[in-house]
DNA sequence: AAGTGGTCTAGACCACGTA
DNA sequence: ACGTGGTCTAGACCACTTG
């Protein structure tokens, strides 16, 4: 006999945020929190519907949405368990800040070229705006601990753009929060390439030795470019680690 | 006054294939044949569930899962429309083999070593099997037009293993499909070194050129193991195309 | 005011795995 | 036979956008 896992929660009814979500992140905290083990059993849906008292359409609809972030595993006729713990890894839309943090590190950010130029072909098609029609374009340093990690380059449409003040002292994403601009999606490329003298020199490491790059193109939920990204890396220092589902 | 695309699909009751599924999958192929138009507006919902006369919970579920892939776009107060066309892309784990067969190559793959070897304690680990236990170590080369293009290192649980000739014809998840065996998400890292000398010989690149690794750890849905890969990328020939998604 | 998508309910029936 | 998750329904009410 093994006992299940009831997730102890207070359901607001007169809260904004919808019931299944309200389901979700304490769900989703207490995994990561390890209140809950790796393959540990969890408490059937009927039950636990009826203990949190909302409807069984409205848990499975939580249920679900933890499978779909692969933090949970179901079997029809067996019950549902918590995914090894192998399987946890964000599946986010990585922000390199944001990952460094999560880390434990705090990266610092120098903002070397800040300027507004016309954009190519290239650019403006892939922006949404007409060639020639202006774009900031921002180059960035990403260190830790003083060790050059990163070099960020970003065009940006000048609607959306932060100021040099705020790109030093927070990430590009976040920059966006106070616009109401949330990114939803990315389009993303990696590829590698002997570093350039000038990337070579900004990441202090050796010319021609191995640089990690990342081409990145990043829309909104509603499919407005706000974003693009070149950026190299130093592979000693970064590596891209995700989750991949199949459909 | 614009006019919505409305999906043509047959909808079978008597089909073991369930009905929100009979619509995601010929939608997902009208937006792939582009039978519809990126941006173009979509019948509402109710309409839409009327028409092909099934109830609206089923048919928000089966919208919902075109959101989740990135394929529509929907506004509350407004509609549904198709994503703009830079958005899609397949966010399915990437089979290289896959990969290069829809981009119209024909690749092929040698086998240069199939092995059985005792486990060493963190392939063990990860295999979830005892130390020491036997685990079939494979090396593949793929070309494409007799062009070396990656040297594929793969660790396999004997049990699941596929013959040596298997491997010559078909891609690593073929061979499990006859086996059952669907690997359903896994964890990947991606970096960049130098080539070593035996890596530099088998994809024909000089010794000391940035090659792309990518490390594996690939599971079935039920959280099993299945592969453990050590991939090595020409970074001339091949690079990480993907979407990411935030929550 | 009208039309859209978002949330939620109560209950039905089915398919699968175990005993 | 029983308990599990999977599918589906008919309808309610709400929130947001546009005319």
């Amino acid at each position: 006999m093994e006992t299940p896992f009831q997730l102890e929660v207070n359901i607001d009814r007169d809260s904004t945020i919808p019931l299944y979500q309200q389901i979700v992140d304490p769900f989703e905290d207490a995994i990561a929190q390890g209140l809950v083990s790796p393959g540990q059993l969890v408490e059937d849906e009927i039950s636990m519907a009826k203990r949190l008292d909302v409807s069984r359409p409205t848990l499975r609809r939580a249920l679900q949405e933890l499978v779909n972030r692969g933090l949970l595993v179901r079997r029809r006729g067996i019950g549902t368990r918590v995914a090894p713990s192998q399987i946890h890894r964000p599946v986010e839309l990585s922000s390199l800040n944001h990952d460094l943090v999560e880390a434990g590190y705090t990266p610092s950010t120098r903002v070397t070229s800040y300027q507004v130029v016309p954009s190519s072909d290239e650019v403006a098609k892939d922006l949404g705006i007409n060639p020639g029609e202006g774009t900031l374009h921002v180059i960035r340093i990403r260190s830790i601990d003083d060790r050059p990690l990163a070099i960020l380059r970003n065009y940006l449409p000048l609607d959306i753009a932060p100021s040099w003040g705020e790109l030093h002292e927070k990430g590009l994403y976040e920059c966006f929060a106070p616009r109401d601009i949330k990114v939803a999606s990315a389009n993303q490329t990696i590829g590698t390439r002997p570093a350039t003298e000038e990337e070579a020199e900004m990441l202090k490491v050796a010319v021609g030795s191995p640089v990690l790059t990342m081409d990145r193109i990043a829309f909104t939920k509603e499919g407005r470019v706000v974003e693009l990204g070149n950026h190299v890396y130093n592979p000693e220092l970064y590596s891209f680690r995700f989750t991949v589902f199949t459909n």
